[in-house]
Order: C-alpha cells, then structure tokens, then sequence
DNA sequence: GAGCACTGC
C-alpha cells in the first residue's frame, strides 16, 4: 500500500468510546485485562490509544500475535490508519523477518518472537507496553509469557505496562492470577446467531452433517455453510457425498452450489479459493477443519454445522509418546465456532448434539497447550533466562502443567547435558536455549560441531523442523504415467541420514523448485527447510569461538557410513534411545518408563541380512495410531550408547528439579525403583548384538561394492 | 504396512 494514499476514514470501533476509561485503568495499574469479542477492534485499536496518549515516549509497544500472518496483516491496517509507511512507526517482526526501524513505536510480533527477545534482554527493558493479544487461544508461548509478565511487574512494577487480551478468556481468572487486575469489558459488533441443537449424538457425523446441509440448502435464504470436520479424510467424503446429493436435487429446485474442502494440507492454491466472492445465485458450502475456527476468516458465512469434535494432539509424559486423537470441543470452541455464522448479519448455528451435552460434557474451555505437550524446549527457556530464585516445579503458570510433565522434561534435559545433576542448566544448555529448535536437535548440533560434521547436521535439523512428508519410498508406483524419481535411501541408517541425503541432492540442484515436484517433495517445506537451515547458520556462528563449516554439500566421501553424523544425533537425542529385543524387531525405550515400540511402517531403515533391526537406534519422536511406533529413527553404535546408561544410572530426579537434596536412604523406596534405569545389556545380548553387528558390516560392505 | 488437527522460534 503506497504511503502516499491518504489514510482511510477511521473506523468507528466499540472500543473508541471506551478509550478515556482504558486510559484510566492502564495509568493505575501494571496489567489490565481486556475483554473484547470479535470486531471490538482490540487488536488494532489498543495500541494507537496507547501510542495517542504518550506511552511510546519511554518506549515502542509491543503487542503479540499468535500467528505471523495475524502479526503481519494487522501491523499493515494500523499503519494504514495512521498513514505512515509499513516499518516506520509502525513494524512488525516474524521469523526471518523483521520490518522495524528506530522510528518504530507500534510493534507487532509473534509471541514466540518475543520469547527469543527476552532472551537477550530478559527484563524486556526496551518497551513501555506489552499487550498480549489473543490470550484466550492459550498457545504455549503466551502461557509462558503471561508467567513471565508476572514476574516483570514485581521487577518492573515502576514502568512496564502489560495488557492481556482476549475474546472470551477467563477475565476472573487471569485478574485472580495477576493480584486483582481490573478487567475492561469492550463489546464486539458480532450479529447474534441462533443455535439449533439435535436431540442426540449421530451415530454418523457425516451423515448428519450432509442431512442438515441439504435441508439448509433446500430451505434457508442465501448465505454460505461452514461446516466444521476433524480431519481431511472425512472433509474428502463429505465433498465428494454433498456434490453428489446437490446433483439429484432436482433441477431449478435451489440455487447453484459449489462446495469447497479447506484444511492446512491443502496447497495454498487451492485454500485461496475459499476467499474468493461466491458466484451470482450460488451457494458455497466450506467444509473445514480447525483452521476456518481460528487461523482463517471466510467471509459471507452465515450458517455453520458444527459436528463438536476436533483432532487434537497430545503428549503424554510418563510414556514420552504422542497421540493424534479425536475429542469433544470445549464451550469456548463451541461458541468461537458458531460465531463465525454472525459475521456480516444475523447466523444460524446447527449443533449436532444436544444441549445437554454442551452443558454438562464440554469444558469449558479447551485443556491449554502448555498441559499437552512436552516441556523440554520451554523448560530449558526458563531455565535460560537467570531468573533469581527460580524453581520450576513452583513457577507461577495460569495453569500449571503437571509435575509429571516438568519432571518429564528436567530428565530429558539432564540426558542431554542442559542441565546438571542439580538441575542448573549447563553451557552447553544455555548454547541450546539460542537456537530455535527441539533441544535434542539443539543438542546435535553443538555435538555435530565439535566431531566435525556441523553442515550435515544442520541440513538434517532444518528438514526435520520444516515437516516435510515423504512419499512412501517402499510402496511402488501403480501404473503412474508420470514418471517419478526415486529419493535417496539413507543407505540403510534411517530416516536421518535419508534426509541429509535429500537436502544434498536438492541443494546439488541449486534449490531446484522443479526437483521437488519431482521428487513429490513440498517445494514450501523444502523451501522453509532452506530457511531454517540459513537461520541456523546465521546463529551458530555468531556463538562459535572456532571456526565452523556450515555448507551443504554431498558429503558422503568422507565418511561413507555417516558415523559422525550419527554419533552426534546419538548425543543428542540421548533421551530418545531405544533398543531392540533380542529375538524380534520390536523395540524399548531406554529410559525413565520403558515402552515397547515399533520402527513406523515409513521408515528406511534397513535390517541385516537375516532380518534384524539394529540393537541401538535413536528416534525423532514416538507416536502412538493404530500401534506405539517410533517416527524418524538412526541407527547408532552400541559404543556410543554406554554414556547415555551410565548417565541414567545416576539420574535422580529430585536433584534435577531443585528439591531438597535429601540423603538418598530417606528416598521412598518407591521412588527408587520407578528411577533405576532399565539394567544395560546382558552378556548374551551383547554377543549376539556383535555377531549382527558384524554380519551387518560384511553385508554393507558387499552392497557397497556391488 | 500406515494414514497427519493447528500453530511457532
């Protein structure tokens, strides 16, 4: 948008009438909470009242978005409204990308933006204000940040002003935990929609949500259909079955239809299709997933179907292991989801369930992010910032995560040296804590570093954090014309050293977009991989005292059977070790709570010639579906495991997190045993793993040859 | 022999 253009007429926005009473509340107190619905113009308003009435003298406005497009979408309308260029007075920084300048004032940031800021300057001296926007979403990054406003306000009572904002969050609760904070209510300019329930739960989502789709069709005046899904499969068949009961109605009877699926997997090119105008005398039906909840607006929505699931993943600490399952929404959801029916006018809103299921089965709200995933990563960010006298089983969360879940994540951080025996985080943590990946892939790297294969590593932990999904090398191509490209096999060792073997390749290609394709590689994937991996260069040799090799290049020459590469992910992922039972190819974990696990059906790594896996291997992640499985694995050394046991052996996780050091004979007996690491390997099982072993070699080397 | 909701540094 040129600056040149004069500036729109400023909205009138319910939260311009409340400007001197915000005004008021925020000069009296350190933390406000605002509550403002959908178009109550919080989000764009706040920080120009603030910025009108003098806050930016001693410092720019920081607001937090949860999402980079929301940072960056909304910092270009404020600018808009206020005529002046993007990244003058008004910026925004994401990920490999910051539009800020001395000048700016109004700052708008991802949340997890703000987080690696504070790491540098911990106390956030640099701003006057942060808001918080969005709070209700609850990600992990704002609830982490809203522990550490609490903290900032006590060090900082004199000048730092926060503003938590939200469209429905708890504003009793959030004012509880920040001492009795007053909370301004500001009203949106949603419609109202009326919600229909059904008596009972369908015993087929799809089918119910078709019925009430025809009848909706057959019926109601003009207006595009939302209806909310849990995941893609069932967003394919219910396009292909709404097509096909639109096409037998009879003709002239409706209006036209188009139906269109939007979920994240979608190619960008075909999501875009959902914000183009319906056709004259047309009705669209969106099926969607979450994303159309939150993350993406459609507009012209004035009926929604909302089944009352949604895919949720959760990690389970006291298994380490992930699952992908289907729950029931929470009221929040529930509402959120209907409001996007009230948008332009007046909406209706068809639960299929009945009310009494809203009341009484629903929570309230959904279960937070912080109480559903691994901490390791946060934890060590904690731990990171020298905060004084901080106990992290005791930091003062608006919902706590479980202690199981913190303890969880000390142990995992102690295995791969972030933190000590005591729990004090580690030089080689605080190195960690700079780079913005899992910390086993932090780990890697640092280990990667000192044996000399950093620019393999790097390439590895950018494709892993990138998510690409691999076409299923195994499985053969049923009569394809197009002729597809095989990938790189990873030589055996597993899914790591695949990936490397991928990135050299299309890094041999100049970052051919045309080499992806061909190879069914998601050229944006591949592309952020590239991102990511050119970040990660950046930071690492800014730390680096010596000098560091970061280039991508075919590497193999040097080290034929990537044993550097592999050692190094060995050390990294030190808390994500399993090893294989002695007669079949399942395997358990090695570590606090052994779980028996499987090598996933996609992986490449290869077994011996009479059929075994390798004793050792590391994995990315356990995820449980049909079955436990192991996602992403490598194969690695005995040799290289011994560390890794005897590190166990004297873990205690009453030291690590910060307890009363006391004697060890005063530890429940209890305790003790839960702690004591799986006994190593047995005599036998070392022989036969050394015959494999060397089976394994002579095997190699002939394929090698050949 | 599986199958993946959504974000983010």
């Amino acid at each position: 948008m040129p600056s040149q253009s004069p500036p729109p007429a400023p909205p009138v926005l319910p939260i311009s009438e409340h400007e001197d009473e915000i005004v008021a509340a925020v000069d009296a107190h350190p933390v406000v909470v605002v509550i403002g619905e959908t178009g109550s113009g919080k989000s764009t308003q706040l920080s120009q009242i603030l910025h009108r009435r003098g806050y930016t003298r001693r410092g720019p406005i920081a607001v937090t978005q949860p999402r980079r497009v929301a940072a960056v979408s909304v910092s270009r309308r404020v600018a808009q409204e206020l005529g002046v260029p993007l990244g003058d007075e008004v910026g925004y920084a994401i990920r490999f990308e910051d539009r800020t300048s001395e000048r700016t004032c109004i700052k708008y940031l991802t949340d997890g933006v703000l987080l690696r800021e504070s790491l540098s300057n911990p106390e956030l001296k640099q701003y006057s204000v942060i808001i918080l926007d969005e709070a209700h979403e609850r990600s992990l990054n704002t609830d982490i940040l809203l522990g550490l406003m609490k903290r900032l306000i006590k060090d900082r009572a004199s000048d730092l002003k926060v503003l938590i904002t939200s469209a429905t969050l708890d504003g009793l609760k959030v004012s509880k935990f920040f001492s009795g904070c007053p909370v301004l209510n500001i009203p949106g300019t949603l419609f109202p929609v009326e919600k229909f329930y059904s008596t009972e739960r369908p015993t087929n989502y799809i089918e119910s949500s078709l019925r009430t789709a025809i009848d909706i069709h057959a019926k109601e005046p003009p207006g595009d259909v939302l209806i909310f899904m849990t995941g893609k499969d069932d967003i394919d068949k219910m396009v292909s079955k709404l097509e096909e009961r639109i096409q037998n109605l009879e003709e002239g009877s409706c209006m036209d239809a188009l139906v269109l699926p939007l979920h994240g997997s979608l190619p960008p090119e075909l999501q875009v299709r959902v914000f183009a105008p319906a056709p004259p005398n047309c009705r669209r039906f969106i099926v969607a997933t979450n994303v159309a909840e939150t993350s993406l607006t459609v507009d012209g929505v004035v009926f929604v179907i909302d089944c009352g699931y949604v895919k949720q993943r959760q990690y389970n600490p006291s298994s380490g292991m992930y699952s992908l399952d289907v729950v029931q929404i929470s009221r929040v959801q529930a509402d959120q989801r209907a409001g996007r029916a009230g948008r332009t006018r007046p909406g209706k809103c068809y639960r299929l369930y009945p009310m009494s299921i809203y009341e009484k089965e629903f929570l309230e709200a959904t279960v937070p992010e912080i109480q559903r995933s691994s901490l390791a990563g946060s934890v060590l960010y904690l731990k990171s910032l020298n905060l004084p006298d901080i106990n992290i089983l005791k930091f003062d969360f608006l919902d706590p995560p479980s202690r199981e879940s913190l303890e969880d994540a000390l142990r995992q951080l102690y295995l791969i040296d972030a933190i000590d025996e005591n729990g004090h985080i580690t030089d080689v943590g605080r190195i960690m804590a700079e780079l913005p990946l899992e910390p086993s892939l932090s780990r890697t790297l640092i280990e990667a570093n000192e044996l000399g294969c950093l620019s393999q590593a790097l390439s590895v932990a950018a494709i892993l954090s990138a998510e690409i999904t691999l076409r299923s090398t195994r499985s053969k191509d049923v009569g394809g014309k197009r002729k597809r490209h095989e990938l790189p096999d990873g030589s055996g060792w597993g899914d790591h050293v695949q990936l490397l073997q991928i990135f050299e390749s299309w890094d041999q290609t100049g970052y051919d977009p045309k080499w992806c394709s061909d190879h069914d590689l998601q050229v944006r994937g591949m592309k952020l991989s590239k991102d990511v991996r050119n970040q990660l260069c950046q930071i690492i040799q800014k730390i680096a005292k010596g000098p560091t090799d970061v280039h991508a290049r075919k590497s193999r020459k040097n080290d034929p059977d990537y044993r550097k590469l592999r050692r190094a992910l060995c050390v990294g992922y030190g808390n994500q070790l399993a090893e294989r039972m002695l007669h079949h190819n399942g395997y358990h974990t090695v570590g606090y709570r052994a779980q028996l696990v499987q090598v996933h059906p996609s992986s490449v790594l290869e077994a011996d010639e009479y059929g075994k896996f390798p004793m050792y291997v590391v994995y990315h992640e356990l995820i449980s579906t049909t079955r436990p499985y192991m996602r992403n694995i490598c194969a690695v050394d005995q040799a290289w495991v011994e560390p890794i046991l005897k590190k166990l052996e004297k873990l205690d996780v009453n030291r690590l997190s910060g307890g009363s050091s006391a004697p060890k004979d005063s530890e429940p007996l209890e305790d003790k045993q839960v702690n004591a690491p799986k006994k190593a390997v047995d005599v036998k099982q070392s022989e036969v793993d050394s015959k494999i072993q060397a089976a394994r070699e002579r095997y190699l080397a002939r394929k090698g040859k050949k």
